[in-house]
DNA sequence: CGTCAGATTGAGCAGCTTCAACGTATGTGG
DNA sequence: CCACATACGTTGAAGCTGCTCAATCTGACG
C-alpha cells in the first residue's frame, strides 16, 4: 500500500517557503500513522468531528465546504496534493465544515498526539506547520476579497491563475497548464455562483481567448491577460523562500 | 503611558478556550516590547510590510482589507479588543494585506524575537497563539460561506450576531446590546455591498424590528429570530474551554 | 452660520438567478 | 449491440438583487 505513497508535494510545499532538515523531515514521517484512500465524492472529514489526527492529501483534489439554510453549497478551499486539508483542527479540535474528497485521494494520517510531541521538540517545525495553516489563511482572504468586489468572471479567472501557480509549486503541471479534474458545479461553489452562470463564465472565457477547458485540463492561452483580468498577484501565496 | 493598559481581553480570549497557567501569562507579558497609540482611520499595517513585530489590539475597533483595481475596498476581518492583528506575520513574514484602526487604537507590541522564544520554550502557548490564528480562519470561512450563498440582509445580520458574541466574550458588552462606532461605508465593505445598498438593508432590518443602531449602540431586540435569519451558530467561534 | 462626513432617498440599469428544457458523453444491463 | 439511465454541460427567457449616479438630508463642530 506504502509503495507508491510519497511526501514528495508536502517537502515541495515546506521547501517552497524555507529549508526543512533531515531530522524535521524524519520526524515528519515518523508521526505518520497510517495511510488512506478516500473515493470522489466521499467526505474526508465532517463539520462536528472530532478528529483525532489530521489528514495530509497526498494525491487528489479536496474541497471544504459548508451547506447553507436552503441546501446550497459554498466551498471555502480547493485543496491539491501536499496540502493538510485538517491540520487545523489539532489545535481547534472541532470541526466547523466539512471536506469532501473531489475525486478520489490518497492521504496519509498524523495523530494529534505526535504532532503535540512535533510542537514540544521541534520549534522551527511547528512554526513551518503554523505557517501552512496560515497560507490557508491567505488564500481565504483572497477568496473574500474577489467574492465581495470582483465579478464572476474575473473570480473564475483567478481561481485558475491560483491553482496554476499552487500545482506548480508543488510540481503538477504548469502555471499556463494543468489538470483539473472537477465540474462546473464544483467552480460554482467555489465562486459563489450558480451553475448556470459558471457555464456562462466560461464560456465568455473561452470566446475571450483566455480558458481552454477539455478533459479536466486547464489551459491559459494568455497568462498576462489572464492575469489582469483577474487582478491576480501571487504574493499572498508567500512562495518566497526564508528563515521562519 | 502603560496605567490603564491591560492585557484583560486577550487572556479572557485565551481562557475562553483553554486554561492559561500563571507562568505562561507572565511569559506573554514579558514578550512585550511596548505600547502603542493608532489614531482612527490610520494604517496599523500595510500591505508588502515586513513587520519585525505583531500589534495584539488592546482597545478599539481595526479592519483587515485589500483594495481592488477599481478602488473598490473589501474588509476581510474586524478586530476587536483581545485580537492579535497581523499575528500570522511572525511566521508569514510579509503582510499580504492591510490593517485599518476603524476607531482610536491603543496596542501592544510583541517583537517577533521575542515570539520565537515562546515557540521554543511554551509548546502549549504556542498552541494558543496558532490557536487565535486560527480562529481568524474560521471567521473567514463563514465570511466566504456569507458572501457566497447569503443575501446581503443575512450578511449583515450574521455580522452583527458574530460581534456580538465576540464582544461579550471579552466582557464588553452584551451578544444583543453592544457599542460598534463603524460607519455604514465600512460595514459595506466587509459586507460585499454598495454603502447605498448596506443602508437599505440595515433599514429593512430596523423595519422588521431585528435591529436599533443609535450613536453606535447596536441592539438586537429580537436575537433568536436574527439568529434564524442570518443562519447563525456561534459554533464556528469555538468557545469551548478544553485541553488544547 | 457654513462646512463636512455620514446617512438617506429615487430612478434606471446590469449581473446573476431561477426555471425549464435540451444536448452529449459515458456506462450498464439485457 | 441496443435501450436506457445518469451526470454533466448548454441554452433561452423572465425576474430579482444589488449597483450606479445623483440629489438631498442630518447632526456635529468650528
Amino acid at each position: 500500500m506504502t509503495g507508491d505513497i510519497s511526501l514528495d508535494e508536502f517537502f515541495k510545499r515546506l521547501e517552497a517557503r524555507d529549508d526543512i532538515g533531515a531530522a524535521e523531515r524524519d520526524a515528519l514521517r515518523a508521526s505518520i500513522d497510517s495511510f488512506g484512500h478516500f473515493d470522489s465524492q466521499t467526505d474526508l472529514v465532517k463539520e462536528g468531528d472530532r478528529p483525532k489526527r489530521s489528514t495530509l492529501l497526498l494525491k487528489g483534489f479536496a474541497a471544504r465546504y459548508k451547506i447553507v439554510g436552503n441546501g446550497e453549497r459554498q466551498i471555502s478551499a480547493i485543496h491539491i496534493s501536499g496540502d493538510f486539508i485538517d491540520l487545523h483542527s489539532f489545535p481547534l479540535k472541532e470541526m466547523d465544515h466539512s471536506v469532501l474528497a473531489l475525486t478520489d485521494c490518497e492521504v496519509a494520517f498524523f495523530p494529534h498526539s505526535e504532532l503535540e510531541k512535533l510542537t514540544a521538540n521541534y520549534p522551527h517545525l511547528t512554526r513551518m506547520l503554523w505557517l501552512m495553516t496560515l497560507l490557508d489563511s491567505a488564500i481565504h482572504r483572497e477568496w473574500i476579497t474577489g467574492l465581495g468586489r470582483l465579478s464572476a468572471e474575473a473570480r473564475h479567472a483567478h481561481l485558475m491563475c491560483e491553482l496554476g501557480v499552487r500545482l506548480e509549486a508543488v510540481g503538477h503541471g504548469k502555471k499556463d497548464n494543468f489538470y483539473l479534474p472537477v465540474t462546473q458545479s464544483d467552480l460554482a461553489d467555489a465562486l459563489g455562483v450558480s451553475s448556470v452562470h459558471e457555464n456562462r463564465v466560461i464560456q465568455s472565457l473561452r470566446a475571450k481567448g483566455l480558458l481552454a477547458w477539455h478533459n479536466g485540463q486547464v489551459t491559459l492561452p494568455d497568462l498576462k491577460a489572464i492575469y489582469a483580468l483577474a487582478e491576480f498577484d501571487d504574493r499572498y501565496l508567500h512562495l518566497v523562500k526564508e528563515p521562519r
